[in-house]
RNA sequence: GUCCCGGUAGCUCAGUUGGAUAGAGCAGCAGAUUUCUAAUCUGCAGGUCGGUGGUUCGAGCCCACCCCGGGACGCCA
């Protein structure tokens, strides 16, 4: 599951470069026999037991049959003088911990080697490719939120395998094929609507007027029949059958000239997709998510790759005939995978297959990334073992690509049901984005209102930008801050409430940071070299380290809310330093000239983290 | 019925190779402001980590069984 490949060595990271000398010292004082030992270096639970630890003792004494202090000592006294340099003199705790504290020239120095373009992130050179399915719209139908997970997370793991270099295909699994966009298209036909003047509006109506129609409400007719119902009610769903029936060969006519390039048809099935279309990428730019036409890969165009796959299972004896439809099975597990339907036609499990495939082969993909919803688990299980059954989960060279599927959970009301508006129909996402930025920017103006709040010169209209931003951040973040396979309650109050662990929480750190760095600016101060002397600016320092090694963590769980709780702590390190270390009043000129490096580059590594979500970072709010 | 996911403070949630006294935020209480942006910071209080048993020097984490909640289970996607 863990992919691995988007971990780097960095023998700047202090972390590594701890292990590296604990492993040393490990292999000098006990031998090859240890030397495989991994030193367990992590962050110090406690600031009290220093900025690290080793853990290696106890378990190493286990197998030596020694006393655990007793080997952390030996391991201590044989560590190398790179590793001394570095370190305080080494403490041992408890039963056998190692406790390190860095020497403050030790974390200057590597906050120095930090402060370049990279941040320290590793860059992989497009060494490696990932394609991420995100988004997954369907023609006709108005976003919700369950496409606004998709979007942002899949933009996110975008985002984060870019930021370390990857080569990243986005893929916008469109649903704009098949029976269910057919019968829109047949009911919009019927009634002659100028397909020129719809809006999205019009289209997701017209949907539900064609599933509606298109309803064969046989069930209803004989229990209506078996209760003795009335009738002018026997009548009614009668006619409900009868109209049903006509509406579907209408759709299967329609597919069927779609299907065979009817240019009358294709040109107005054309036009339904660039009406959805037009308003999903409206939509991906306010959220600030890299989503364009290029990125379209949808069930059309996989279209003509489905016979040829369901070809190659049967080929390769994988699928067969069950009650006239073809299945693939898979050892040790009842529930097989439905790759053609009994009339013949291919339904989406084919199409995933096509697409996998794709993205493997023709993409040359070595991870393909699932953002979806996380009832589609057992789909997906299947549809990557049939991947790997048939072999298509190889390159040519032989290597296999990863296929994951990142879950994610509903979005629930505060009720902890999905979320439904009154009249018990999903939330578009449009109407769930506009109420965060009113609210956003009531926010911002609330606060500007006042004459020494530093927004107060600003006019209406940035102030309007400002709470768009800050109304968007408090969304994506609350989203993404959570372990994605969960449930989440959709409480804007909470998300905009602008206190804890929040977007804009991390948006005003930044914000405080760039007004020190506008005035220092004003007053023409200098940055310099960075000196750790107070605990707060420890904390700070040691924070901003851990970046790159969060970003790759990040990106190798596939899990964005790492990085949300790295945007937190140093948010949340620098408020605290900021209590506590003045800048700009009261500092002699190179504490000042330090600390104004230090914050420039917790600017800096801030508004990157926060890039990776999508999310922007005022100057001023 | 089978399978999957979850259950950690009043509420919302962190907690990945098993490590010291289980952490945050919100809500509550007590403090800090002639401010480098108080949308902040400091402190207090709050826990049978669903239950029972097991493995281990050590378990929220691993194993077994059970309880509770949610979800998925061939011709929708």
């Amino acid at each position: 599951m863990s992919q691995n490949h988007a971990r780097t060595t960095r023998p700047n990271d202090l972390a590594t470069r701890l292990s590296a000398g604990f492993s040393s010292a490990i292999t000098a004082a006990l031998g090859q026999s240890a030397a495989q030992t991994d030193p367990t270096i992590k962050a110090a639970a406690n600031p009290k037991f220093g900025d690290f630890q080793a853990n290696f003792a106890m378990g190493l004494a286990k197998s030596l049959g020694k006393n655990p202090r007793e080997v952390a000592q030996q391991v201590v006294d044989a560590a190398p003088q790179s590793l001394r340099d570095d370190c305080e003199p080494f403490e041992i705790a408890g039963p056998g911990f190692v406790n390190i504290r860095l020497r403050p020239e030790t974390i200057a120095a590597a906050l120095a080697a930090m402060d370049a373009p990279t941040l320290g992130v590793s860059n992989g050179a497009g060494a490696h490719t990932v394609a991420v399915d995100l988004c997954g719209v369907n023609v006709a139908k108005q976003m919700h939120v369950g496409h606004l997970r998709a979007t942002i997370i899949g933009d996110t793991i975008a985002r984060l395998f870019e930021r370390l270099g990857w080569k990243v295909f986005r893929q916008n699994h469109l649903g704009d094929w098949g029976l269910p966009i057919a019968m829109t298209l047949a009911a919009l036909r019927r009634a002659k609507v100028d397909l020129n003047r719809v809006t999205l509006n019009d289209l997701n109506r017209a949907y539900r007027n064609a599933q509606e129609q298109g309803r064969d409400d046989e069930a209803g007719l004989a229990a209506a029949e078996a209760t003795g119902a009335g009738p002018h009610r026997l009548a009614e769903l009668q006619a409900q059958h009868v109209g049903a029936a006509a509406a579907i060969a209408d759709a299967h006519d329609t597919l069927r000239r779609l299907q065979s390039g009817d240019p009358a048809v294709v040109a107005d099935w054309q036009r339904l997709i660039d009406v959805t279309m037009q308003e999903v990428y409206e939509t991906a730019q306010l959220l600030g998510v890299d989503l364009k036409p290029e990125h379209n890969r949808g069930e059309s165009f996989f279209r003509d790759r489905l016979a040829p796959t369901v070809d190659a299972f049967v080929q390769a004896n994988l699928a067969v005939r069950d009650a006239g439809a073809l299945v693939v099975r898979f050892e040790g597990r009842e529930r097989p995978l439905l790759i053609q339907k009994s009339d013949g036609t291919s339904l989406y499990a084919t199409t995933d297959l096509a697409a996998a495939r794709y993205r493997i082969q023709d993409l040359g993909a070595d991870l393909v990334v699932y953002c979806v919803d996380a009832r589609q688990r057992d789909h997906f299980k299947d549809v990557f073992d049939a991947l790997r059954l048939i072999g298509w989960t190889t390159h040519a060279d032989g290597t296999a690509a990863s296929l994951v599927h990142v879950p994610f959970g509903a979005v629930l009301g505060a009720d902890k049901r999905p979320l439904k508006t009154r009249s018990g129909e999903n939330f578009t996402l449009k109407a769930l984005l506009d109420e965060a930025i009113a609210r956003g920017r009531r926010e911002v103006h609330a606060r500007a209102a006042s004459p020494d709040a530093p927004t107060a010169s600003l006019n209406h209209t940035e102030l309007d930008a400002i709470g768009q931003a800050v109304g968007i951040a408090a969304i994506k973040y609350a989203d993404l801050a959570s372990d994605v396979g969960r449930d989440y309650v959709f409480d804007l109050d909470r998300m905009v409430s602008f206190e804890g662990d929040t977007g804009p929480y991390a948006q005003y750190a930044h914000a405080r940071i760039a007004g020190i760095l506008a005035k220092a600016a004003a007053k023409g101060l200098g940055r310099g070299a960075i000196a750790i002397t107070e605990p707060e600016e420890r904390a700070l320092a040691l924070n901003l380290l851990r970046y790159p090694g969060t970003v790759e963590d990040a990106a190798a769980q596939l899990a964005p809310n790492r990085l949300a709780a790295f945007i937190y702590e140093l948010a949340n390190t620098f408020n605290a330093f900021y209590q506590a270390c003045p800048v700009l009043r009261g500092s002699d000129e190179a504490t000042c000239a330090s600390r104004l490096q230090l914050c420039a580059l917790t600017q800096r590594v801030l508004a990157d983290a926060l890039s990776i979500m999508g999310i922007t970072a005022p100057l001023r709010m």
